[in-house]
DNA sequence: ATAAATGAGACTAAATCAGTCTTGTTTAGA
DNA sequence: TCTAAACAAGACTGATTTAGTCTCATTTAT
Protein backbone atom coordinates (compact mmCIF):
# COMPACT_ATOMS: atom_id res chain seq x y z
CA UNK A 1 0.00 0.00 0.00
CA UNK A 2 2.95 2.18 -0.47
CA UNK A 3 3.67 4.40 -3.28
CA UNK A 4 6.78 3.45 -4.89
CA UNK A 5 9.88 5.49 -4.83
CA UNK A 6 9.66 6.73 -8.07
CA UNK A 7 6.15 8.22 -7.94
CA UNK A 8 7.64 10.01 -4.55
CA UNK A 9 10.79 10.86 -6.38
CA UNK A 10 8.26 12.26 -9.83
CA UNK A 11 6.38 14.77 -7.07
CA UNK A 12 9.33 15.73 -5.31
CA UNK A 13 11.15 16.62 -9.07
CA UNK A 14 7.56 18.18 -10.47
CA UNK A 15 6.95 20.30 -7.05
CA UNK A 16 10.99 21.80 -8.09
CA UNK A 17 10.07 22.54 -11.27
CA UNK A 18 7.15 24.39 -10.51
CA UNK A 19 9.35 26.68 -8.55
CA UNK A 20 10.88 27.61 -11.73
CA UNK A 21 8.27 28.68 -13.93
CA UNK A 22 7.03 32.21 -15.32
CA UNK A 23 9.59 34.79 -14.51
CA UNK A 24 11.85 32.45 -12.35
CA UNK A 25 12.05 30.29 -15.53
CA UNK A 26 13.17 33.30 -18.18
CA UNK A 27 15.88 34.73 -15.78
CA UNK A 28 17.50 31.32 -15.13
CA UNK A 29 17.78 29.70 -18.73
CA UNK A 30 15.78 26.41 -19.32
CA UNK A 31 15.02 23.46 -17.15
CA UNK A 32 16.56 19.86 -17.63
CA UNK A 33 17.11 17.37 -15.35
CA UNK A 34 20.41 18.18 -14.93
CA UNK A 35 19.43 20.99 -12.95
CA UNK A 36 16.61 18.97 -11.20
CA UNK A 37 18.55 16.42 -9.72
CA UNK A 38 21.07 18.69 -8.20
CA UNK A 39 18.47 20.42 -6.33
CA UNK A 40 16.40 18.13 -5.00
CA UNK A 41 19.04 15.39 -4.32
CA UNK A 42 17.37 12.45 -6.88
CA UNK A 43 20.24 10.33 -8.78
CA UNK A 44 21.02 11.91 -11.81
CA UNK A 45 20.30 8.61 -14.03
CA UNK A 46 16.96 8.11 -12.36
CA UNK A 47 15.80 12.03 -12.77
CA UNK A 48 16.42 11.16 -16.52
CA UNK A 49 14.37 8.64 -16.33
CA UNK A 50 11.54 9.90 -14.52
CA UNK A 51 11.50 13.27 -16.65
CA UNK A 52 10.83 10.82 -19.80
CA UNK A 53 8.23 9.19 -18.55
CA UNK A 54 6.37 12.77 -17.51
CA UNK A 55 6.95 13.80 -20.50
CA UNK A 56 5.41 10.85 -22.63
CA UNK A 57 2.51 11.63 -20.22
CA UNK A 58 2.27 15.03 -21.34
CA UNK A 59 3.15 16.75 -17.88
CA UNK A 60 6.41 18.37 -19.05
CA UNK A 61 7.47 19.66 -22.85
CA UNK A 62 10.73 19.13 -23.53
CA UNK A 63 13.18 20.71 -26.47
CA UNK A 64 15.92 18.52 -28.04
CA UNK A 65 18.87 19.97 -28.87
CA UNK A 66 22.00 22.55 -27.79
CA UNK A 67 19.55 25.01 -26.39
CA UNK A 68 16.88 21.96 -25.54
CA UNK A 69 15.17 21.45 -21.91
CA UNK A 70 12.15 21.16 -20.40
CA UNK A 71 9.33 23.03 -18.95
CA UNK A 72 5.82 22.63 -17.71
CA UNK A 73 3.35 21.75 -19.76
CA UNK A 74 0.31 22.73 -17.71
CA UNK A 75 0.40 25.78 -14.89
CA UNK A 76 0.94 23.97 -11.79
CA UNK A 77 -2.49 24.59 -10.08
CA UNK A 78 -3.32 22.21 -12.99
CA UNK A 79 -1.39 19.14 -12.48
CA UNK A 80 -2.37 17.04 -9.75
CA UNK A 81 -0.94 14.05 -7.27
CA UNK A 82 -2.87 11.72 -9.39
CA UNK A 83 -1.86 13.03 -12.79
CA UNK A 84 1.74 12.36 -11.28
CA UNK A 85 1.19 9.04 -9.90
CA UNK A 86 -0.40 7.51 -12.70
CA UNK A 87 2.27 8.60 -15.43
CA UNK A 88 4.82 6.77 -13.37
CA UNK A 89 2.72 3.74 -12.05
CA UNK A 90 0.19 3.66 -14.54
CA UNK A 91 -3.69 3.64 -14.04
CA UNK A 92 -3.98 3.72 -10.01
CA UNK A 93 -6.19 0.77 -9.32
CA UNK A 94 -5.86 -0.51 -5.83
CA UNK A 95 -6.49 -4.22 -6.97
CA UNK A 96 -5.60 -5.78 -10.63
CA UNK A 97 -9.62 -6.58 -10.90
CA UNK A 98 -9.85 -3.13 -10.88
CA UNK A 99 -8.37 -2.37 -14.59
CA UNK A 100 -10.29 -3.52 -17.76
CA UNK A 101 -9.93 -6.49 -19.07
CA UNK A 102 -8.52 -8.44 -16.35
CA UNK A 103 -9.76 -11.73 -15.39
CA UNK A 104 -7.02 -13.54 -13.63
CA UNK A 105 -9.04 -13.75 -10.50
CA UNK A 106 -10.25 -17.25 -9.55
CA UNK A 107 -13.51 -16.14 -8.12
CA UNK A 108 -14.53 -13.68 -10.85
CA UNK A 109 -18.43 -13.67 -10.79
CA UNK A 110 -19.94 -14.11 -7.35
CA UNK A 111 -17.10 -12.23 -5.71
CA UNK A 112 -18.76 -9.93 -3.13
CA UNK A 113 -15.82 -8.13 -2.19
CA UNK A 114 -15.28 -6.95 -6.15
CA UNK A 115 -17.70 -4.51 -5.75
CA UNK A 116 -16.46 -2.25 -3.00
CA UNK A 117 -12.88 -2.19 -4.27
CA UNK A 118 -14.65 0.89 -6.80
CA UNK A 119 -15.71 3.03 -4.22
CA UNK A 120 -12.61 2.62 -2.38
CA UNK A 121 -10.68 3.41 -5.38
CA UNK A 122 -12.50 6.00 -6.14
CA UNK A 123 -11.85 8.21 -3.11
CA UNK A 124 -7.99 7.15 -3.30
CA UNK A 125 -7.98 8.78 -6.59
CA UNK A 126 -10.08 12.02 -5.48
CA UNK A 127 -7.83 12.49 -2.56
CA UNK A 128 -4.58 12.54 -4.84
CA UNK A 129 -6.38 14.19 -7.35
CA UNK A 130 -7.51 17.13 -5.10
CA UNK A 131 -3.40 18.02 -4.43
CA UNK A 132 -2.03 20.39 -7.16
CA UNK A 133 1.44 20.85 -7.78
CA UNK A 134 1.01 24.63 -6.65
CA UNK A 135 -0.20 23.87 -2.87
CA UNK A 136 2.79 21.44 -2.94
CA UNK A 137 5.24 24.24 -4.24
CA UNK A 138 3.63 26.26 -1.24
CA UNK A 139 2.95 28.75 -4.08
CA UNK A 140 0.78 32.01 -3.45
CA UNK A 141 -2.15 29.98 -4.77
CA UNK A 142 -5.14 30.05 -2.63
CA UNK A 143 -5.71 26.15 -1.16
CA UNK A 144 -8.38 24.60 -3.49
CA UNK A 145 -9.70 22.42 -1.06
CA UNK A 146 -9.23 21.02 2.74
CA UNK A 147 -9.53 18.11 3.69
CA UNK A 148 -10.51 16.39 7.45
CA UNK A 149 -7.77 17.36 9.53
CA UNK A 150 -8.11 14.20 11.52
CA UNK A 151 -8.20 10.42 11.28
CA UNK B 1 0.04 2.10 -5.92
CA UNK B 2 -1.25 -1.60 -5.77
CA UNK B 3 -2.30 -3.84 -2.87
CA UNK B 4 -0.05 -6.38 -2.19
CA UNK B 5 -1.86 -9.98 -3.24
CA UNK B 6 -1.34 -11.26 -0.09
CA UNK B 7 -3.79 -8.54 1.18
CA UNK B 8 -5.85 -8.76 -1.10
CA UNK B 9 -6.33 -12.64 -0.39
CA UNK B 10 -6.03 -11.69 3.22
CA UNK B 11 -9.72 -9.45 2.52
CA UNK B 12 -11.32 -12.75 0.57
CA UNK B 13 -10.48 -14.56 3.18
CA UNK B 14 -12.09 -12.61 6.26
CA UNK B 15 -15.05 -12.00 3.96
CA UNK B 16 -15.45 -15.80 3.71
CA UNK B 17 -14.84 -16.52 7.29
CA UNK B 18 -17.52 -13.69 7.81
CA UNK B 19 -20.69 -15.83 6.41
CA UNK B 20 -19.78 -18.67 8.50
CA UNK B 21 -20.16 -16.91 12.09
CA UNK B 22 -23.04 -17.28 14.41
CA UNK B 23 -25.27 -20.61 13.63
CA UNK B 24 -24.01 -21.43 10.93
CA UNK B 25 -20.25 -21.48 12.73
CA UNK B 26 -21.79 -24.27 15.27
CA UNK B 27 -23.58 -26.39 12.29
CA UNK B 28 -20.78 -26.73 10.40
CA UNK B 29 -18.52 -27.46 13.14
CA UNK B 30 -15.11 -25.08 13.83
CA UNK B 31 -13.93 -23.09 11.00
CA UNK B 32 -10.14 -23.34 9.72
CA UNK B 33 -7.45 -22.12 6.78
CA UNK B 34 -8.37 -25.42 5.14
CA UNK B 35 -12.07 -24.99 4.66
CA UNK B 36 -11.46 -21.66 4.01
CA UNK B 37 -8.92 -22.15 1.31
CA UNK B 38 -11.09 -24.56 -0.76
CA UNK B 39 -14.08 -22.60 -0.58
CA UNK B 40 -12.59 -18.96 -1.82
CA UNK B 41 -9.66 -20.48 -4.22
CA UNK B 42 -6.46 -19.06 -2.38
CA UNK B 43 -4.05 -22.02 -2.33
CA UNK B 44 -3.57 -23.80 1.39
CA UNK B 45 -0.23 -22.34 2.34
CA UNK B 46 -0.94 -19.01 1.38
CA UNK B 47 -4.26 -18.93 3.22
CA UNK B 48 -2.65 -20.68 6.46
CA UNK B 49 0.32 -18.07 6.37
CA UNK B 50 -2.61 -15.42 6.38
CA UNK B 51 -4.87 -16.59 8.86
CA UNK B 52 -1.46 -17.00 11.01
CA UNK B 53 -0.43 -13.30 10.59
CA UNK B 54 -4.68 -12.29 10.97
CA UNK B 55 -4.37 -14.18 14.76
CA UNK B 56 -1.48 -12.58 15.61
CA UNK B 57 -3.14 -9.61 14.62
CA UNK B 58 -6.39 -10.37 16.81
CA UNK B 59 -8.80 -10.32 14.19
CA UNK B 60 -8.82 -14.36 14.58
CA UNK B 61 -8.91 -16.33 17.23
CA UNK B 62 -7.69 -19.62 17.31
CA UNK B 63 -7.56 -22.90 18.81
CA UNK B 64 -4.85 -25.52 18.61
CA UNK B 65 -4.90 -29.25 18.96
CA UNK B 66 -7.18 -31.87 17.43
CA UNK B 67 -10.70 -30.07 18.04
CA UNK B 68 -8.91 -26.39 16.78
CA UNK B 69 -9.93 -24.05 14.64
CA UNK B 70 -10.39 -20.25 13.94
CA UNK B 71 -12.88 -17.81 14.70
CA UNK B 72 -13.31 -14.09 13.87
CA UNK B 73 -12.14 -12.15 17.07
CA UNK B 74 -15.22 -9.64 16.54
CA UNK B 75 -18.22 -9.23 14.75
CA UNK B 76 -18.07 -8.75 11.11
CA UNK B 77 -19.43 -5.65 11.28
CA UNK B 78 -16.16 -4.17 13.55
CA UNK B 79 -13.55 -5.06 11.22
CA UNK B 80 -12.71 -2.89 8.95
CA UNK B 81 -10.40 -2.98 5.51
CA UNK B 82 -8.30 -0.69 7.32
CA UNK B 83 -7.57 -3.63 9.55
CA UNK B 84 -7.10 -6.20 7.49
CA UNK B 85 -4.89 -4.59 5.19
CA UNK B 86 -2.77 -3.18 8.19
CA UNK B 87 -2.33 -6.96 9.63
CA UNK B 88 -1.16 -8.01 6.40
CA UNK B 89 1.21 -5.48 4.87
CA UNK B 90 2.17 -3.37 8.33
CA UNK B 91 1.12 0.44 9.09
CA UNK B 92 -0.18 2.10 6.01
CA UNK B 93 1.82 4.89 4.96
CA UNK B 94 1.81 6.45 1.40
CA UNK B 95 5.00 7.14 1.75
CA UNK B 96 8.05 5.97 4.17
CA UNK B 97 9.01 9.48 5.57
CA UNK B 98 5.62 9.24 6.78
CA UNK B 99 6.47 6.68 9.16
CA UNK B 100 7.97 7.49 12.42
CA UNK B 101 11.11 7.47 12.89
CA UNK B 102 12.35 7.38 9.26
CA UNK B 103 14.90 9.46 8.11
CA UNK B 104 16.19 8.24 5.50
CA UNK B 105 15.23 11.27 2.77
CA UNK B 106 17.66 13.10 1.56
CA UNK B 107 15.81 16.09 1.90
CA UNK B 108 14.28 15.49 5.38
CA UNK B 109 13.50 19.42 6.27
CA UNK B 110 12.94 22.27 4.04
CA UNK B 111 10.76 19.68 1.70
CA UNK B 112 7.74 21.43 0.34
CA UNK B 113 6.03 18.10 0.04
CA UNK B 114 6.09 16.19 2.79
CA UNK B 115 3.52 17.73 4.97
CA UNK B 116 0.98 16.87 2.27
CA UNK B 117 1.22 13.55 2.34
CA UNK B 118 -0.45 13.49 5.90
CA UNK B 119 -3.82 14.61 4.84
CA UNK B 120 -3.71 11.96 2.05
CA UNK B 121 -2.46 9.27 4.09
CA UNK B 122 -5.48 10.03 6.64
CA UNK B 123 -8.08 10.28 3.67
CA UNK B 124 -6.84 6.80 2.38
CA UNK B 125 -7.34 5.54 5.20
CA UNK B 126 -10.35 6.72 6.04
CA UNK B 127 -11.60 5.31 2.86
CA UNK B 128 -10.77 1.83 3.87
CA UNK B 129 -11.71 1.96 7.18
CA UNK B 130 -15.29 2.87 6.42
CA UNK B 131 -15.69 -0.03 4.57
CA UNK B 132 -16.29 -3.27 7.38
CA UNK B 133 -16.51 -6.85 6.43
CA UNK B 134 -20.43 -7.37 7.39
CA UNK B 135 -20.88 -5.20 3.96
CA UNK B 136 -18.60 -7.19 1.95
CA UNK B 137 -19.71 -9.88 2.94
CA UNK B 138 -23.11 -8.95 1.75
CA UNK B 139 -24.53 -9.99 5.78
CA UNK B 140 -27.93 -8.30 6.33
CA UNK B 141 -26.50 -5.34 8.13
CA UNK B 142 -27.10 -1.73 7.08
CA UNK B 143 -24.24 0.30 5.11
CA UNK B 144 -22.63 2.31 7.75
CA UNK B 145 -21.27 4.39 4.88
CA UNK B 146 -22.04 6.07 1.54
CA UNK B 147 -19.19 7.23 0.27
CA UNK B 148 -19.89 9.54 -3.27
CA UNK B 149 -20.36 7.65 -5.85
CA UNK B 150 -19.08 9.82 -8.47
CA UNK B 151 -15.28 10.26 -9.34
C1' DA C 1 28.54 19.96 -42.45
C1' DT C 2 30.12 19.11 -37.93
C1' DA C 3 30.14 18.68 -33.19
C1' DA C 4 28.15 19.32 -28.81
C1' DA C 5 24.25 18.94 -25.93
C1' DT C 6 20.07 16.63 -24.73
C1' DG C 7 16.29 13.23 -24.51
C1' DA C 8 14.90 8.40 -25.25
C1' DG C 9 15.32 3.65 -24.72
C1' DA C 10 17.64 -0.84 -23.42
C1' DC C 11 20.00 -3.39 -19.85
C1' DT C 12 21.69 -5.03 -15.23
C1' DA C 13 21.42 -5.53 -10.26
C1' DA C 14 18.87 -5.40 -6.00
C1' DA C 15 14.94 -5.69 -3.10
C1' DT C 16 10.57 -7.25 -2.13
C1' DC C 17 6.93 -10.46 -2.45
C1' DA C 18 4.48 -14.86 -3.15
C1' DG C 19 4.54 -19.55 -2.28
C1' DT C 20 6.26 -24.06 -0.10
C1' DC C 21 7.99 -26.74 3.45
C1' DT C 22 9.34 -28.16 8.12
C1' DT C 23 9.02 -27.80 13.00
C1' DG C 24 6.78 -27.06 17.38
C1' DT C 25 2.25 -27.30 20.37
C1' DT C 26 -1.77 -28.93 21.84
C1' DT C 27 -5.36 -32.25 23.07
C1' DA C 28 -8.45 -36.33 22.34
C1' DG C 29 -8.27 -41.14 22.96
C1' DA C 30 -6.29 -45.46 24.62
C1' DT D 1 -0.17 -41.41 31.65
C1' DC D 2 1.28 -42.08 27.15
C1' DT D 3 0.64 -41.86 22.17
C1' DA D 4 -0.75 -40.10 18.03
C1' DA D 5 -3.30 -37.00 15.23
C1' DA D 6 -4.44 -32.29 14.12
C1' DC D 7 -3.36 -27.63 13.87
C1' DA D 8 -0.77 -23.17 14.04
C1' DA D 9 3.70 -20.91 13.77
C1' DG D 10 7.96 -19.93 11.78
C1' DA D 11 11.95 -20.58 8.38
C1' DC D 12 13.31 -21.02 3.65
C1' DT D 13 13.41 -20.83 -1.51
C1' DG D 14 12.09 -19.13 -6.02
C1' DA D 15 10.04 -15.54 -8.85
C1' DT D 16 8.43 -11.02 -9.96
C1' DT D 17 8.82 -6.31 -9.70
C1' DT D 18 11.47 -2.23 -9.02
C1' DA D 19 15.39 0.88 -8.80
C1' DG D 20 19.45 2.34 -10.86
C1' DT D 21 23.10 2.57 -14.74
C1' DC D 22 24.57 2.84 -19.28
C1' DT D 23 24.46 3.40 -24.37
C1' DC D 24 22.31 5.19 -28.53
C1' DA D 25 19.48 8.26 -31.42
C1' DT D 26 18.00 13.05 -32.31
C1' DT D 27 18.44 17.92 -32.64
C1' DT D 28 20.44 22.56 -33.41
C1' DA D 29 24.02 26.27 -33.08
C1' DT D 30 28.39 27.20 -35.19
Amino acid sequence: MRLSNLADYAVVLMSAAARHCGAALLAEGKLNATKLSQETGVPLPTAKKLVSRLTAAGLFESTRGIGGGIRLARPPSAISLADIVEAVEGPLAITSCTIDGNHDCVLEDGCTVKPHWGVVNRTIRKALADVSLASLSDLPVAPKIRIMEKA
